[in-house]
DNA sequence: AACCCTAACCCT
């Protein structure tokens, strides 16, 4: 990062000001630096001392090191840090951080509380859908992490309480863990967490009961926790309800809908309520689609499948082109719920590549279904009227379920722009994760028979894209009967 | 116009 910068400014020219300039610079650019949210589970001690005398030193550190911090709630006996901004600026934070846990050790040590000085311990929260790339094939990158930095690393087996998250605890020396972390960072930001996060909440309650007890939580406890948010692309609870009342929409209203859009995903993974067989398990559905729509779904640099992947959670594999005249197979593995997610954005996709299509070469209506196999010249009056009506009579008829393009769903739901969102921050993809994930209780509700929604959908979308086949490779989940309706909202 | 790929489960 830092190196970037400066090989970009200038290599022979070395300001002693440079990673401070860098930090503001990306700050005001706001869209080019990378961003990154590190969590940090800490006990309340920990945390008092970090906040200082009436907010003192949480202040210098947040002044100086230009990182947005937020501390949960004062309640609970841990806590957590959110450190988030671009990357540089989160590094230097966390290491004023690390500096002062460091300084409060040496403290413990001059007043005779404790005789030799133990390494600083923390703890970083991760999703765990990140966990498998930190760790690596047979442990081999966190192996590499913990020989190259020297500082010792271990990422807990079990889940965090309600959370889809995971424990990563860090110790060594001052160096070890900087570096450490860092390492650990490079790692998370070139995997995103797949799917839905539930991000972990520390409980008011003394954690050693639930901590050390079973994975059995009453509805109650799930009921008191609205709190559900994403941790994906950089949004974070925080961000979330910090945007979020700052534009006056009703705490309420967003938990549902959060609520609603992660419970079935993710909230059986989580082990809090009864998982069922249904939204659980992995079906698989194949589709063609022709060629030339191909690269629409991959995205440069496959950025845009990538991104599919990510939102939906869903393994989708792209069938290699066998020649020049064949059709693509794409395969969608996963939950029902993260299939149809996966359908919508590629539907989505699909669309939009068609409406871009038809303003630069014209098909005639029916060619739509065809897509651009014998464009007409663009001139003539007739079929430029009757493009563009033709290109969203298609949008509403072949798949008014779905609604509009994926940043839509949002704001009709809340009745609120989706602005908050997209300021949250300035990766398409995260916007497009919020949207997304919240776009997934429009896809259930607005199916008539929410039982038989993983059929409906697919065929619909099948009807949607009309030159695409699809088949479902195994339909025994839909045989059956989902609990589905308890989830249509509203 | 786009040409991407998974999963990895280690270590106290």
């Amino acid at each position: 990062m830092r190196l970037l910068t400066a090989e970009s400014t200038h290599t022979s020219i070395h300001h002693t000001t440079t990673s401070a300039m860098s930090c503001e610079q990306e700050f005001g650019n706001g869209a080019m630096g990378v961003t990154l949210t590190l969590r940090l589970l800490m006990h309340g001690k920990e945390v008092g001392s970090i906040i200082g005398k009436k907010g003192e030193t949480v202040k210098r550190i947040r002044e100086e090191s230009g990182a947005r911090i937020n501390i949960s709630e004062g309640s609970c006996p841990e806590r957590i840090i959110t450190i988030s901004g671009p990357t540089d600026c989160v590094f230097r934070a966390f290491t004023m951080i690390t500096f002062k846990l460091e300084e409060d050790l040496t403290a413990l040590v001059a007043n005779g509380t404790v005789s030799n000085k133990p390494p600083v311990t923390l703890r970083l929260v991760i999703p765990a859908s990140q966990c498998g790339s930190l760790i690596g094939k047979g442990g081999s990158k966190i192996k590499e992490i913990r020989e190259t930095t020297g500082a010792q690393v271990q990422v807990a087996g079990d889940l965090l309480p309600n959370s889809t998250e995971r424990e990563v605890t860090i110790s060594g020396g001052q160096d070890a863990i900087i570096q450490c972390v860092k390492l650990i960072c490079t790692v998370i930001l070139e995997s995103p967490p797949k799917g839905a996060t539930i991000p972990y909440r520390p409980s008011p309650t003394p954690g050693s009961v639930l901590l050390g007890g079973t994975q059995v939580f009453e509805a109650s406890d799930f009921g008191s926790h609205p709190l559900f948010s994403m941790v994906q692309g950089g949004v974070d609870l925080q961000q979330t309800y910090a945007v979020q009342s700052h534009y006056g929409l009703h705490h309420s209203e967003l938990a549902k809908l959060h609520q609603l859009s992660i419970q079935q995903q993710a909230l059986s993974a989580a082990h809090v309520l009864p998982a069922s067989m249904e939204s659980n398990s992995q079906t698989s559905q194949e589709f063609i689609i022709p060629n030339d729509l191909i690269g629409s779904i991959i995205g440069r640099q496959g950025s845009k499948i990538n991104e599919i992947r990510q939102v939906s959670g869903a393994q989708i594999k792209i069938g290699s082109q066998i020649d020049s005249t064949s059709d693509r197979h794409v395969t969608i593995t996963g939950t029902p719920i993260a299939i149809n997610l996966a359908q919508y954005l590629i539907t989505s996709c699909l669309e939009t590549a068609k409406s871009t299509a038809q303003s630069s070469s014209m098909p005639s209506p029916v060619d739509l279904t065809m897509s651009f196999t014998q464009p007409s010249p663009p001139a003539s009056a007739s079929s430029s009227s009757s493009s563009p009506l033709a290109a969203m009579g298609a949008t509403l008829t072949h798949a008014p379920m779905l609604g509009a393009p994926y940043a839509l769903p949002l704001s009709s739901l809340l009745g609120v722009k989706s602005i908050p969102y997209l300021a949250l921050s300035t990766s398409s993809a995260s916007a497009a994760a919020a949207a997304a994930t919240i776009g997934a209780p429009v896809l259930q509700s607005s199916v008539p028979t929410a039982a038989t929604a993983t059929v409906p959908v697919s065929a619909h979308t099948a009807a949607a894209l009309a030159s695409y086949t699809a088949k479902i490779s195994s339909s025994a989940n839909s045989m059956k009967k989902p609990e589905r309706q308890k989830f249509a909202p509203y």
